[in-house]
DNA sequence: GATGAATGAGGATTCATTCAT
DNA sequence: AATGAATGAATCCTCATTCAT
């Protein structure tokens, strides 16, 4: 239901009544959504699921060679489309973790093979212990810039989320990811 | 209240009870709470002020010229040692933006003039308008780190908070750091 | 529907759902059990009678003259046969009697008719007013056993439903029985 | 709570909400009750405690030489004094009779010392494997009464609870108790 | 300053029942 | 005859808050 997963991304698991999704809903009754779902967890993580599923499918499957880049345009194509994904994930992430183990380790997996390729170069800016900390860093930079996207508009006094801005992050991402990656040519393609 | 903070930490506004709070206190009764805080949420602003005057305390007043680097130092220490903080704060960010807009200017601001020096420099690496993703980038960098530490810990399986993983986070801060600020000297102080 | 009849019994008019009871069926909804029964009191009622009819099939007709032995051993052969049915019985007595008065009528004739039978005897054991009581006492006795029939596992720790037991049963009923309507060769067919 | 005890006699454990018992109550209010009981089962729990306690406070402690006659007069008027109780105690053994097996353990220890005591004399009437069938009926005979006042009153059509009802009672139960131990001296003391 | 009791509103969930298919 | 979906009312219980003590 797209109206609970706006709820749930808005105010979280637990400050989302049933009342509240019913309300923003053809249906007229609470009793109408148990019918769909067992109860409200079961509700909550089929919002999430499905909010993760679109997202694990940008990234590719195992094995498959891929630079970061290409990543990072879907990312943010999707992520901008879909404003509530980033902080629905950010609540998953800080209520209980253990739902976005998953699909959190897919999403790793590009930068880490990345991070691996960087290692077997000449010039090794990070540590093999480092790598968790760098992806760590690049989900943190691609994922918060949406999922703060409310506290940067209170503090900028622009909409992050407005075409513009989304085009500043990306240029500023595609950079600071190639300085993050050791790709020295600061503005091209990483 | 300690034990507040760390409630509100964990499980965020609504999903933290008077009931729940109180449990974790010499209090035996509901109504003591009510004596020294108005309500909820004036129990919860006074917690999440004391924990954001705690951070303002280690950045540098306006006017006082300053680099990233020590800045960082200090915010990993006192972040690692108030771990439910970043988590705090993050849970606030997507409650309320308006609570944080203080804090996140004051914290803001050395990113910033740290911004306008790099363009006053010769090799102008960010835009103008590129700063504030910049700012956003750095301290998304900063307390994202502990506001996942779960997340991290369930993904990566080791203990973020660990001082190990705190020195490493430290290091790879201060790397990149100096690579998004264009400070060439990669592993030197920032 | 079997099903029914256990769970009333076990749980009672008010204890059991028409989900519960849907969930022990070959029927995948709830709405097709209202195409067997008008509602759930309906349901209740013809699982109640169903009941009821095995039992007074057990009874002679109005007008025949019959001795209690055989009645108890036909009434101890059935309810062991039908472990649930003593306890529907006595919970629809608790519920509302007026569903069982037609037929504790019918079960009660025997013993009024061997009561006033006792009454036209030389010693006169009992007073007519004492045969309502009398016959309390002896319906008390044989459908308690089994309605009881929990609790008495519980406190003795013996299976009252095991055919040992149900004998044990049966032989002290008859003498019970014997010695309450005075017929003095105890351990006889009564 | 006496209106707890009332309805859970009358509608047993589920079919009592706890609006009802609020509703025969000062309290406005069904979070007030939630004050004195953490929930419906502990309510209920003790309210059925508080009835057994009651009865325990009749029947003569361990060790204790009895004979049965008084015990039934003293739970004759405990129970004719207190007509929910009987049900209630009948409602829990069909519900859940582990709750009440100490107070059935504690209740039936007259009747085996006074079955011993049988035993031991030169006629011997029952054999001791016969001895729970007989306690077990013994407590149907004076407890089913009470808890089937009801159906007793729908099909006798004469007042249970009555002073004269009860009184037939007591003389039916002395006889009837005296000829099940085997005292033959029928309409004397047992 | 602390506490037990009370309370109205709302929390999630289940109820028996109906209706279109 | 059976089912999926819907629904109003009721379920138990928790919420934040107040008040007298």
């Amino acid at each position: 239901m797209d109206a609970a997963e706006r709820l749930f991304a808005k105010n979280g698991f637990a400050g989302v009544s049933m009342r509240d999704i019913v309300a923003e809903t053809d249906l007229r009754n609470q009793a109408s959504l148990y019918h769909h779902f067992r109860n409200k967890k079961a509700l909550y993580e089929a919002v999430l699921q499905r909010g993760l599923d679109g997202i694990l499918m940008l990234v590719p499957g195992q094995g498959t060679a891929t630079s970061v880049g290409p990543n990072i345009d879907r990312l943010l194509d999707y992520l901008s489309k879909h404003p509530h994904l980033a902080q629905l994930i950010q609540r998953a992430a800080l209520d209980d973790s253990r739902h976005l183990k998953m699909a959190m380790n897919s999403l790793m997996r590009p930068i880490y093979s990345q991070g691996r390729r960087a290692l077997a170069g000449a010039d090794q800016i990070w540590a093999a212990e480092e790598i968790p900390h760098l992806a760590a860093g690049l989900y943190l930079l691609i994922f918060g810039y949406f999922a703060n996207a409310d506290l940067l508009k209170t503090v900028v006094g622009v909409d992050p989320l407005s075409p513009e801005a989304v085009d500043r992050q990306r240029r500023f991402l595609k950079v600071a990811v190639a300085k993050l990656l050791g790709i020295e040519d600061g503005r091209a393609n990483v």
